[in-house]
DNA sequence: GCATGATCATGC
DNA sequence: GCATGATCATGC
């Protein structure tokens, strides 16, 4: 007898209408004893997941073709993890990983012709709730979306899979950092034990990544289901995000980080009363923020009135932080970030998975304020450049993170357990709150003393000091 | 003088 | 009411 399939294998819609099947159920509640019997798929990892959904449940001969996974339609499918929080919310668990790089052929691409648009270009997402040690049959589907990459986005992605090529091409595949780009990440791939790979333009091998797009990224599309209210979500009719820092038109001649750098041409140079008075930022209260904010004046646009949290640095997982240096060279403040969500730390087995992994990993947009005259406060916008992290200080920031989870799950929140300025370890923990009393819930049930996540000021003074290097030789 | 502890204005 | 993006205040 014929398989006569309950969807039309040529239509995405009609495969995503099926897929709405899958939400609130398990393979093992949907699909029939036999054929899962049947079935000799051991589903190792997510790929596995993938298989078991188009195998047992759209009943899709699984091909070994490069392409996409449903190739009459041109549909990629793709399994996806959420994990819930106490609160019974639902979370990213990663970042998407895409196509695998081959860093012999991908050299040879166009953007266009890589298998990395092929695929991606519309996904058919099945997020599901993620459970350690669980076996897939029995893990709950939660969403299924069609996810076309919105236009606006795939110029950022286009310009992102060209700077990950380019930097192939000169013979750095083995220096590709997440933070290189903004929504498509070249991130690691595989077990630590993994062979590297070789690459075409130089005799280094280099680890093996992937084409993925960030969890930031996939944050805001999770963020986009939760705000349709519904359980089966398609994203063809969207348009662009009205918080926009930039238009798609101004995307198609220059980069977007081109475009931010030059909003803040014409006031390099200017005294920050100046600048101030030039975009109309009130300083009369003399605001702790009033550096950033108006670097946020500066770098905003007429849809979007903060930067931080606007459609393409949420996206990006961007950050804009100030600098002050003063006269005599010594940067004013170390460095702080957001306060440590304790419970996080501690669910959060996996530095890669961590909060502090995406916002130590991300890219950030560094404004520096230079005073002129030693203790006048007379700064001046004096630089502004985008950076990430070098690998080194990663890892070193693993560390950091370990230790910080190890105070966490030992219930010995206090300032005297953290990584102190004084070690000299780049980063360490100090408070950050309203009011001393101000407590934050800690995973044994009580509360603490709120701290955040900081880099140390000669850290800070090290990231200034090497991008002046670097314009010395420019 | 620097590291550490404490807190402020803003805006959502 | 709280997170954010910081700087201010204090004490070693």
């Amino acid at each position: 007898m014929e398989n006569k399939l309950e969807y039309d294998r040529t239509s995405i819609m009609s495969i995503f209408a099926y897929s709405q099947k899958l939400i609130g159920h398990t393979l093992r509640e949907i699909v029939d004893e036999d054929t899962i019997a049947a079935s000799s798929l051991q589903g190792q990892g997510k790929g596995g997941l993938e298989h078991m959904i188009e195998s047992l449940f759209f009943k899709y001969p699984i091909n070994s073709d490069p392409g996409p996974d449903f190739k009459e339609a041109g549909l990629e499918l793709k399994g996806t993890g959420l994990k819930e929080l106490k609160s019974g919310e639902y979370q990213i668990k990663e970042r998407l990983v895409c196509d695998m790089i081959d860093y012999m052929k991908v050299v040879d691409e166009t953007f266009e012709t890589s298998l990395f648009y092929i695929k991606s270009r519309i996904m058919l997402l099945i997020f599901y709730l993620y459970k350690k040690g669980v076996n897939k049959l029995d893990l709950k589907f939660i969403y299924t979306v069609l996810w076309k990459l919105p236009e606006k986005d795939l110029l950022i992605i286009r310009h992102d899979f060209e700077t990950i090529v380019n930097k192939i091409r000169r013979g750095e595949a083995h220096l590709l950092s997440e933070g290189d780009t903004e929504y498509l990440g070249a991130c690691r791939k595989g077990q630590k034990g993994d062979k590297p790979r070789k690459q075409p333009f130089s005799q280094i091998l280099a680890p093996k990544r992937a084409f993925s797009l960030k969890p930031a990224y996939m944050r805001t599309v999770l963020n986009f289901i939760k705000s349709q209210g519904s359980s089966a979500v398609c994203n063809f009719e969207i348009g662009t995000d009205h918080e926009e820092l930039v238009s798609v038109d101004d995307l198609r001649s220059n980069s977007f980080e081109e475009i931010i750098l030059d909003r803040f041409d014409e006031f390099l140079g200017r005294s920050y009363h100046d600048i101030a008075q030039n975009k109309g930022v009130n300083l009369s209260n003399n605001p702790k923020s009033k550096f950033a904010l108006i670097a946020n004046a500066i770098a905003s646009s007429e849809k979007c009135a903060n930067v931080n949290r606007s459609e393409e640095f949420l996206k990006a997982g961007l950050t804009m932080k100030t600098i002050r240096v003063s006269a005599n060279g010594k940067i004013k403040e170390a460095m702080s970030f957001e306060n440590i969500d304790y419970l996080e730390v501690a669910e959060c087995d996996s530095w890669i998975d961590s909060r502090l992994y995406e916002l130590f990993s991300s890219r950030f947009l560094f404004v520096i304020f230079k005073e002129q005259t030693f203790g006048a406060e007379d700064y001046i916008l004096s630089d502004v450049f985008f950076w990430t992290m070098p690998k080194e200080d990663l890892n070193g920031a693993e560390l950091y993170w370990n230790h910080i989870r190890e105070v966490v799950l030992a219930n010995k929140i206090s300032a005297e357990n953290w990584w102190k300025a004084k070690d000299r370890k780049k980063f360490h923990v100090r408070p950050k709150a309203l009011k001393k009393t101000d407590l934050a819930p800690t995973p044994q049930g009580g509360y603490a003393e709120k701290f955040c996540y900081w880099f140390n000021n000669d850290y800070v003074r090290d990231i200034v000091n090497k991008r002046n290097i670097e314009n010395e030789h420019k």
